[in-house]
DNA sequence: CGTTTGGTTGATGTATGTCAATATTAGTGG
DNA sequence: CCACTAATATTGACATACATCAACCAAACG
């Protein structure tokens, strides 16, 4: 399954691996799915967890809460993704994981993984993958939160949004909707900055025709618009990704806001 | 070597093959050690990249610079760190690695790494730690990029160095000032804030005795209060960390800024 | 069909950015 | 070791993106 291994200039020697190590782990993982509802703690923060998941269905969050209040989504995972693969390593996660819609998910103990991957060179290639595939994104969020504009973080979010779940096959790749169940208010704590303020760009971004975000559902109005947008803080490899084929080329340096954007 | 280890509530299982896998990594290196000066790129952003490296002396950093000029280091790696570990996965890095003093590092292809690693689960083990290790850095920063001040983030940055660098053995842990390779723009640039922003914070640290960065020497002056001030950003596995204990608790739920640090 | 949760909008405040000038330190060739 | 130059640090004046507060509206929900 991990299609979205197309997500970096990967080295073609271990696409079989990743391959049959997803094989392995659909064995590893057989009969374990379950349903949770929207706002079920998977994981809580702070408690023991031994847990690994594969979310098949749905949106998961990786959520921090500081004492006095604040919170950020540090992940979003989309269908295909593991998590908490770092129950592996670590006894307890300073953050939570929280379904953000309803979710089916599959589940191994972190003893029975790590015996089925020692004898398994393929099942521990396809872990590392995974994490190595989600340092891509945190860089690349790093990145957007260090250095971006509230308009081209969430530009990039839901161009990313967009990619990946073409990638992971939920929606197809000409689709120009898609569903993102989160609030505001949520997308607020991932991008760092606040629930009024999000508002605040998702009218601009409506009223010049870049995207319509209403109920839980986006549909993209100007798809080159919004990738020209979020084009500064794309990395290269995203570029060149199959989705943006055929969409022009973010324009030279200069910094665009929303607000200028034609429609 | 991967004292770092304790960085985590690790499983004690895994202890005993990151030892021996680190000692793999010795034979796996041997002889490739080299000094770079200050300044050079270890890799190049966009470029071809087979090598993982491992950094036994200095300072590196991972940096993204956007086309318009902006830039941002991603993450700083310290005596200990395996780096480019992703090699292993990509082709092209969209990040440049860059050494911020001058560096003594160990390489390997990516081809003798993964045959290493194929034979030898702990080899494995040990380069998948570091990369969840990274991760767990990662989530930190995003936390503090998305939800922090400019004086949280500096505090955290401040203890976050001084604890790995007691953790590497490159200072006792009773030290009361490190060396610290960067310049005040190369620090916005990894905190997201404007090298005058940077000077700004640091000069109110200093009034209130609690750091002094002159040249490019950290002199923490009250540890507790530059603790007090990350506070609520340090994420709780850190709080339990050995440099930690006989720190008072950082107070409850209010934010406090450099400003009203009592000296 | 009222209550809660999330969305929308305006008024106002502030942390931090930008620009620009000066001081200091570090680097370099004579 | 000095003189010159370039890089970095420091400070002030001013600009702005975004936060906060507060009210109101719309949708979801039991």
């Amino acid at each position: 399954m991990p299609d979205s291994a197309r997500y970096m200039m990967h080295r073609p020697e271990i696409l079989g691996a990743l391959r049959r190590g997803e094989v392995a782990l659909d064995r590893v993982m057989a009969g374990s799915g379950r349903i949770y509802p929207a706002g079920r703690l998977l994981v809580e923060a702070g408690s023991p967890n031994d847990t690994i998941f594969r979310l098949r269905k749905g949106w998961v969050g990786r959520l921090r809460t500081l004492e006095d209040g604040r919170s950020q989504f540090i992940l979003i995972f989309l269908p295909g993704d593991l998590f908490a693969v770092k129950s592996l390593f670590a006894t307890h996660s300073p953050d939570a994981v929280q379904a953000l819609s309803e979710v089916m998910v599959e589940q191994v103990d972190h003893r029975t993984l790590r015996e089925a991957y020692e004898r398994d060179p393929d099942l521990a290639t396809r872990c590392m993958w995974q994490v190595i595939e989600e340092e891509r994104r945190l860089h690349n969020w790093v990145v957007g939160l260090g250095r971006g504009s509230a308009d081209e973080r969430l530009a990039m979010l839901l161009v990313d949004f967009r990619g990946r779940l073409i990638l992971s096959g939920t929606i197809a790749p000409d689709a120009q909707a898609y569903d993102l169940p989160m609030t505001q208010e949520q997308i607020g704590d991932h991008l760092g900055i606040s629930n009024v303020h999000v508002n605040r760009v998702l009218r601009s971004f409506r009223e010049n025709g870049v995207v319509a975000m209403r109920g839980r559902r986006v549909t993209i109005g100007d798809l080159d618009a919004l990738v020209r947008i979020a084009g500064p803080l794309l990395d290269i490899s995203e570029r060149g990704r199959p989705e943006f084929v055929g969409v022009r080329e973010a324009g030279g340096g200069e910094r665009t806001s929303g607000g200028d954007v034609g429609a």
